[in-house]
DNA sequence: CAAGATAGTTGTGCTTCACAACAATTGGCG
DNA sequence: CGCCAATTGTTGTGAAGCACAACTATCTTG
């Protein structure tokens, strides 16, 4: 019923078949479509507007960066529950950032197998600058969407996040 | 003031640290972060659920099959636009489908250039089966969710998808 | 002290995906 | 008609994300 053609006899006027009035409503149920689509979009918006910010590509260094800025000590172990990766991911996300300065690593006293990490002060401002960017960026991304819409949409993904960590 | 521990002499009692208790509005604006959470979370979901289905591990198949199940003679650039990918992923995703029989491929008369996709009986069944699954398992993931929210949820994602794609 | 659990790291492989390059085909314009 | 640019689908190649297994160091428990 949809996208037929040829026997109508329109077959010259059919570039690229017009993927507009497609029926999406097939997708419907596929939540995971969606939510996909718009993560895509948006881990790809921010790579490209902190092209150069030492925490540029992935956004698990740039949540790493900000959990760190604002819970001194925070352990690995801790980024990994958070972020829903696991723990040699975080490992590998780290390191990068000790080594270029924005974080420092210090072994527990308490406990001498854990890490605790500490933002220096280029971590600090790199962070204030990822928060800047990505408030504007977050912005642009919803300058369609009625602010409500927004509002919606964080507590309903956040109220989600919460469910998946099985958090209260 | 979060996450510390050892003075108080609560060393046994630590495990894991609790990073329920911690400030996640840290990441109150980090909008991508809960995105690819939920994302990361649905499409695992959905990769177990559909373990053994031929069009598991990866929402690109899936998404293609419905597709080609609901538009008969759709083309691989149409669907690569669709679903914000490339042409050479969607070649990639619709080779094993033709291989298994899910879809069969043939050049358009009109375009010899072009492939025009068609579902299988076997596929038909298959999308099907996969709608079901699909169906199952997002209530699944909405059990603790209002159902207004739900349906908000969908109508946010789907506008924002559509700005994103630049439709009316 | 021995056994098991836990924190972090390293090794390795799988999956996804993009970019580049290519052949076949089509349309436009001289 | 004939050449050139654009388009469709494909293959080559490499980068990035991420998981699982295995290892060391440390801690807890019996």
């Amino acid at each position: 019923m949809v996208a037929r053609d040829g026997v109508d006899g329109r077959q010259r006027a059919r570039r690229g078949s017009e993927p507009q009035d497609l029926d999406l409503d097939v997708l419907e149920g596929l939540l995971s479509f969606y939510v996909r689509s718009v993560s895509y979009t948006l881990s790809k918006n921010l790579d490209e507007s902190l092209k150069g910010h030492a925490v540029a590509k992935g956004s698990g260094k740039i949540t790493a960066l900000l959990l760190i800025d604002r819970h001194p000590g925070i352990r690995p172990s801790t980024i990994a529950e958070i972020t829903l990766r696991d723990r040699p991911s975080i490992s590998r996300i780290i390191r990068p950032m000790v080594d270029e300065g924005l974080v420092e690593q210090r072994t527990s006293k308490s406990e001498r197998r854990a890490e605790e990490l500490f933002i220096t002060e280029k971590g600090h401002a790199e962070a204030e600058a990822v928060r800047a960017i990505i408030s504007e960026q977050s912005d642009a991304f919803f300058a369609d969407t009625p602010k409500e819409d927004r509002a919606h949409l964080f507590r309903i993904l956040r109220g989600l996040y919460r469910n998946i960590r099985g958090l209260p």
